[in-house]
DNA sequence: TCATCACCTGGAGA
DNA sequence: ATCTCCAGGTGAT
C-alpha cells in the first residue's frame, strides 16, 4: 500500500492538473489528446503498460525526488499525507488549451468548456458501450469560428484559444522544441501567445513539457507562501504579481524547494485546497 | 515599471 | 427563487 510505485488515482486526478477525467463505476476514464485512458485502482505501474508509464511519469526517479522535496518539512508532511499523488505528463496541446481556458475561471467551469470543445471538435470513440470525445486537433480549433467557440462557453477566452491553436497549427509554437529548450526560453516563447502569462505558461511547462522546476504561482500558491513561509517569501504581500515579482519569487522558490519545485507545488496545492474543502472534478 | 480594471460564464453561497 | 459574487489570470490603459 505504501509501495512507492503505487499511484493513488484519486489524489492524482483530483489535484488540479487535469479536467477531463470521470470516475465511471470502478474505473477512472480520461481524455489525453487523441487517447482515451482507462485506469483502475489499485494502480501499479508495470512495464507492459507503456502508455500509462509515460503518462504517469514512471521514468522519474520518484524516490530521489520525494526525498529531495521532503527536505522542506511541510512538503514532507504532504508527501506522507498524499502518498501516491503524482505529476502527470499530459498531451501538450490539450494542456495548453486547458490552461488558457482556466484564466479567471473555476475548475467546474473549465471542465465544462473543455468538454464542450471535445464534443464539438473532437472525435467520438466508444469503450465498453460508452461514448467519449477526444480532445480536438489544433487545426480544428484554428479553423473554428468565434461563434462556434463562444457556443462552448469560452467567453473572452475564445479569441485566445483560436489564436493559440493557430500558433500551434502554423508551427510558431512547437511543443517538441519547447520540451528540449531550457525552462526560461520555453517560458518566454509560450508567453508570446495571447492569453498566456507567467502562471499559465508554468502550468503548461510543468504538466506537459517536463519542466520540473516550474512552480505556477496563482492565488492559492501565493496564499500558501504567505501563510507558511512568511519570512522566506515576504515579497508576496501585494495582490498583483508583477512580472519582476514573479521572476524574483520563482528564483527564491527554486532556491528553497530545489530543482523539483514543481512536485513540491503539487503536494502543497493539494494540501491547501483540501484543507479549505474546495471541490475538484 | 507598476497599479487598476474589465472581461464571458455559470456555479456556489446569501 | 433571485441575486450577487467570484473563480487556479491576462491584456490594455
Amino acid at each position: 500500500m505504501h509501495n512507492i510505485t503505487t499511484i493513488n488515482l484519486n489524489f492524482t486526478i483530483n489535484s488540479g492538473q487535469v479536467f477531463l477525467w470521470d470516475k465511471i463505476e470502478d474505473a477512472w476514464c480520461g481524455i489525453n489528446g487523441n487517447d482515451l485512458l482507462v485506469v483502475r485502482e489499485p494502480f501499479q505501474i508495470v512495464s507492459a503498460q507503456r502508455q500509462a508509464r509515460h503518462f504517469f511519469r514512471s521514468d522519474d526517479n520518484l524516490e530521489r525526488i520525494l526525498r529531495q522535496i521532503s527536505k522542506d518539512s511541510l512538503v514532507g508532511m504532504a508527501v506522507k499525507q498524499f502518498s501516491g499523488l503524482r505529476l502527470m505528463r499530459q498531451d501538450p496541446f490539450q494542456c495548453y488549451i486547458s490552461f488558457i481556458c482556466s484564466s479567471n475561471s473555476s475548475i467546474r467551469n473549465i471542465r465544462n468548456m473543455l468538454k464542450r470543445l471535445c464534443v464539438k471538435f473532437g472525435d467520438r470513440v466508444e469503450f465498453e458501450d460508452r461514448q467519449f470525445f477526444t480532445f480536438p486537433q489544433a487545426y480544428r480549433l484554428a479553423n473554428a469560428t468565434s461563434r462556434e467557440l463562444l457556443s462552448c462557453g469560452l467567453g473572452f477566452r475564445a479569441r485566445y484559444v483560436r489564436d493559440a491553436a493557430r500558433a500551434t497549427d502554423s508551427g510558431k509554437i512547437d511543443f517538441e522544441y519547447l520540451r528540449k529548450a531550457d525552462y526560461r526560453s520555453a517560458l518566454e516563447i509560450l508567453k508570446t501567445v495571447l492569453g498566456i502569462g507567467n502562471k499559465i505558461a508554468d502550468c503548461i511547462l510543468l504538466f506537459s513539457l517536463d519542466k520540473l522546476e516550474s512552480f505556477p504561482i496563482d492565488r492559492w500558491t501565493q496564499r500558501i507562501l504567505q501563510k507558511y513561509y512568511p519570512k522566506i517569501f515576504d515579497s508576496v504581500t501585494g495582490k498583483s504579481l508583477t512580472e519582476k515579482k514573479y521572476m524574483y519569487l520563482h528564483e527564491k522558490i527554486v532556491e528553497h524547494f530545489g530543482p523539483y519545485a514543481g512536485y513540491s507545488q503539487q503536494f502543497l496545492f493539494k494540501l491547501e485546497r483540501d484543507l479549505n474543502k474546495k471541490n475538484w472534478l
